[in-house]
RNA sequence: GGGCGGUUAGCUCAGUGGGAGAGCACUUCCCUGACACGGAAGGGGUCAUUGGUUCAAUCCCAAUACCGCCCACCA
């Protein structure tokens, strides 16, 4: 059946996708063609969004991932599938506390006054205010997952399987608490955990401090330090068992700078490097990791001086006149009285990496705190495994190694977080410190009036990490821990697709949690897509001023524009992305090219016969033949190519096909009357299929056309995607064609190095064979080339291509005569290359029969070409000798 | 200290064991029956360096140089 669609008397000159953009896509919210529900009957084509954070805003980078994510799912719906793809939003706990405690100090209040109940509401008032932002953001941008089912991490489903998770680990023994040594971020006041740090080189000192063997002494050990604030936590020095400048020393004391009150023994310990430094280290238990471990072997004191706001603290031991003192400060101070003292021995130029806040860029400090860590080892394996036996895949393959080498030297996961927004706790204290875990309050007072006597509960204030809450993501949306008909067929996704910067963070804990709770792993595949980058390969910042706007784009170009803009630069392989304006600008003028191509088949005089209908096979032209030979191709191309995730190569290919075969040639060749019977109904079915195939990736324009050109069905979302079994191939003809193709390219070039005017038509002859054999290549030949073609009985060529060689225009014989010198000179050259080839034996010996074969033929080519083009001089000298 | 990428035309990047490619930019010409957001033609590269494997290397291997990234408790 073939829907009737008006088509516009007039179609702007221009595609306008402003005004294409808003109406479409309200159309497919509204008819729900995003939306679909579990269906055994068809294959499952799933892919969990990551979700954004909940006040975020979109970036370039989701034009890279999203967009694909994007074009799969179409893909996959036109296929048939079951496809849905499922969005949502993360609460983001510390970034969002970060703006909330900023407006609150602005307000001159804070958190603690507001109050727990108060403060979380005002969160949830904040997330649900601007929560819709990227979502709008999104639908602009064409991206077309199933609203209905957006989910967020803070939501009652997702608290309770939060919950629900959290228990079961604590239960099974994996999650524990205990006091550890852990990263603090002084800025945004809570922990975080090791896949949080970021590791930044930066200019620094390295001090040499003598730690004096008796008062009023300069002689003593000396050690080389980063850190001499951290001096006041020291418990000891630290040398080489082995090593023989300090052998003596082991075991004596020294007086611990710069206040000199405190003994501290030198001890031996194999950590200890002889060659970095002085080869003595100093040892700060409770704030440095390394140190952490010597104090535990030597079971040593491990006094904190830096408390939660990075400031010295005389909470645990005497820190002089420091206390209170920001660690910066007393840094300087300190630096300031060793020189006084004589015990600043040498202050080097150092640079070396400092740990950072990846959450706030705050230099990290190494705590020693009561927190909640998460056993990881046992969780690990099994998702190794996967990954080794061949079930989880990247893409790019060599993310995977990545993903293995961090699971290989995983460490336990501190998961408790001290801001508010997010998921408390499900852990509850009684006045005697008995701890009850339990899913609920009311479970957990059940517990406490059992086991407890009914003691007072107060349950922990600590927050979970977020990703917590994300790694549960792939199930946690389907309904789990319930057995919903969506956690039933949905499970697992079908493909994963992020950036690799949260491979650790997020997808190996996602396939950790999917194999502990579900027993699978929670997609096969992992596309890992590049990052963007601005054209200098520089990361895109707002105060560096480079950052772009998606919707800039998309309001200047297009969103297809936007999206084929971006994919075009896409690379398999690639780990990055140098992103070009121009790429977008270049593909808003490839739209304008297929809705001009449309305009053009709008005009036609004759009516297509249907959408999906074709001429009678005998009718087809040379032309049509060809080009639908090249749409089968491309069909079967386009879909290997997103089958691979190469979506770079996918718009590559069909940017190709529309714009430099199907505009270029195939459209020109209509336009002379030889192919006029046939055009309208070849053009409309293959602009049909294109609209097809690009429709994943150009959403909006190829609606437009398809709705306007003759189409079977409603939405081309539904649309089936093309088969190349529909479309008839015919190889010889396309070889034909694109012999025609290549002469037309030589006539043109001929045209223009002999200047003569393009709007003139030029003169040729050609031989009478061409004239009997070929009429409607002969003219369309006429028409590509621009010809008026006059006959001269010539002898008859022994194929079609040399016939098509004998059309040759009359210019000047001195023109000819040097192009055909020019001609000579490369083909000379290329006979000498072959013959010099032919005529090596190890080539004939060695060398592969068919590689052997071809060099043959295609020196026979070469050879044939230049006896031609040395008749044709020998003959225009003649000319030249008669005239 | 470990690991991973990259080095091809002015720019951004494809590509292949046997005749160097695209887009943009550049030059010349053209509003030719859809499109100047267009059409036609053209110039431009010792495929980073060195060595090896091979009948044959831009492509495979090794080393070097430079660029980028990830991981790591040398203070």
């Amino acid at each position: 059946m073939t829907a009737q669609n008006p088509i516009p008397a007039e179609l702007p000159k221009n595609y306008e996708p402003s005004t294409v953009e808003r109406r479409l896509y309200e159309r497919w919210e509204a008819a729900g063609y995003f939306h679909d529900e579990p269906d055994p009957a068809r294959p499952p084509f799933i892919i969990c969004m990551p979700p954004p954070n909940v006040t975020g805003r979109a970036h370039l980078g989701h034009g890279s991932t999203y967009t694909a994510m994007d074009v799969l799912t179409r893909y996959h719906r036109m296929q048939g599938e079951n496809a849905d793809w499922l969005p949502g939003h993360d609460h983001a706990a510390i970034a969002t506390e970060a703006v909330l405690v900023r407006e609150l100090k602005r307000e001159g209040t804070s958190r603690e006054q507001l109050g727990r109940p108060a403060y979380i509401e005002r969160a949830w008032d904040w997330s649900r205010r601007y929560g819709g932002t990227i979502n709008d953001q999104f639908r602009a941008i064409g991206f077309g997952p199933d609203w209905a089912r957006g989910r967020f991490t803070m939501d009652d489903g997702l608290s309770a399987a939060v919950r629900r998770a959290f228990v079961r680990l604590y239960e099974e023994g994996l999650i524990y608490r205990g006091k550890r040594l852990i990263n603090w971020d002084p800025k945004a006041k809570t922990t975080i955990s090791d896949a949080e740090i970021e590791h930044v080189d930066r200019d620094a000192h390295l001090w040499h401090v003598t730690y004096p063997l008796a008062a009023g002494s300069t002689a003593g050990i000396t050690v080389a330090t980063t850190r001499p604030e951290t001096m006041l936590g020291d418990v000891a020095i630290a040398v080489h068992p082995d090593d023989a400048r300090y052998r003596d020393l082991i075991g004596k004391t020294v007086l611990l700078p710069p206040l000199l009150e405190r003994a501290i023994p030198i001890i031996a310990d194999d950590v200890v490097d002889m060659a970095f430094g002085t080869g003595a280290v100093k040892v700060t238990p409770a704030h440095d990791a390394t140190d952490y471990e010597i104090g535990q072997r030597h079971k040593l004191a491990m006094p904190s001086i830096l408390d939660v706001d990075a400031r010295i603290t005389d909470a645990d031991i005497a820190v002089g006149p420091y206390a209170g003192l920001d660690r910066f400060d007393a840094r300087a101070q300190i630096v300031d009285a060793l020189r006084e003292r004589g015990l600043l021995v040498a202050e080097d130029a150092y640079r070396h990496s400092v740990a950072t806040s990846s959450r706030s860029g705050e230099i990290v400090e190494p705590l020693l705190s009561e927190q909640w860590f998460m056993t990881m080892k046992p969780l690990a394996a099994p998702a190794l495994k996967a990954y080794q036996d061949g079930r989880l895949k990247f893409v790019p393959e060599r993310y995977g190694r990545t993903y293995e080498q961090w699971l290989e030297n995983i460490r336990d996961w501190n998961i408790s977080r001290q801001v508010w927004w997010g998921h408390q706790l499900p852990v509850w204290y009684t006045p005697d410190g008995d701890v009850v875990v339990a899913e609920t309050f009311e479970a957990a007072r059940e517990i406490a009036r059992v086991k407890h006597a009914g003691a007072e509960l107060t349950q922990d204030p600590d927050t979970l990490d977020t990703w917590f809450s994300s790694a549960l993501w792939p199930f946690s949306i389907l309904g789990w821990p319930e057995k919903t008909p969506e956690l039933e067929h949905w499970y697992p996704s079908q493909v994963l697709m992020t950036g690799w910067e949260i491979i650790f963070l997020w997808v190996a804990r996602m396939v950790m949690f999917g194999i502990h709770f579900l027993g699978e792993i929670p997609f096969p595949t992992v596309f890992i897509s590049p990052l963007v980058f601005d054209a200098q390969g520089r990361k895109m910042s707002k105060s560096l001023g480079n950052a772009i706007d998606p919707l800039d784009l998309v309001q200047k170009f297009g969103a297809d524009a936007f999206r084929m803009g971006m994919l075009r630069q896409m690379r398999l392989e690639g780990q990055e992305v140098r992103f070009q304006e121009s790429r977008c600008e270049e593909a808003r003028n490839f739209n304008n090219k297929i809705w001009n191509a449309t305009r053009y088949l709008l005009a036609l005089p004759e009516a297509p016969l249907g959408a999906m209908t074709l001429p009678a096979p005998a009718s087809l032209t040379l032309a049509d033949r060809w080009i639908l030979t090249r749409l089968h191709d491309t069909i079967v191309e386009v879909g290997a190519k997103l089958d691979g995730y190469d979506f770079g190569s996918t718009a590559e290919t069909l940017w190709r096909f529309v714009w430099y075969e199907l505009c270029d040639w195939y459209v020109e060749a209509t336009k002379s009357d030889s192919n006029a019977p046939t055009r309208a109904t070849v053009l409309s079915f293959v602009l049909n299929n294109a609209m097809r195939l690009l429709h994943p990736v150009a959403p909006f324009i190829t609606e437009e056309v398809w709705l306007t050109i003759p189409h079977d069905g409603v939405t081309i979302m539904t649309a089936t995607w093309p088969d190349p079994e529909e479309v008839p191939v015919d190889r010889e003809a396309a070889a034909r064609f694109d012999a025609i193709r290549e002469r037309v390219e030589g006539l043109r070039n001929e045209r223009s190095e002999n200047q003569i005017d393009p709007r003139a038509m030029a003169d040729a002859s050609a031989s009478e064979w061409l004239e009997n054999a070929f009429p409607a290549e002969q003219a369309m030949v006429a028409v590509l080339a621009k010809l008026r073609i006059t006959n001269h009985p010539s002898a008859p060529g022994a194929d079609f291509a040399e016939c098509l060689r004998s059309v040759v225009l009359s210019v000047s014989p001195a023109a000819r005569r040097d192009r055909l010198q020019k001609e000579e000179k490369r083909l000379v050259g290329e006979v000498e290359r072959g013959e010099k080839k032919l005529g090596n034996e190890q080539f004939l010996g060695k060398a592969a029969a068919d590689v052997v074969a071809k060099e043959r033929d295609k020196l026979a080519g070469y050879v044939k070409e230049l006896e031609n083009v040395r008749m044709e001089l020998v003959a225009i000298a003649a000319i030249g000798e008669n005239g």
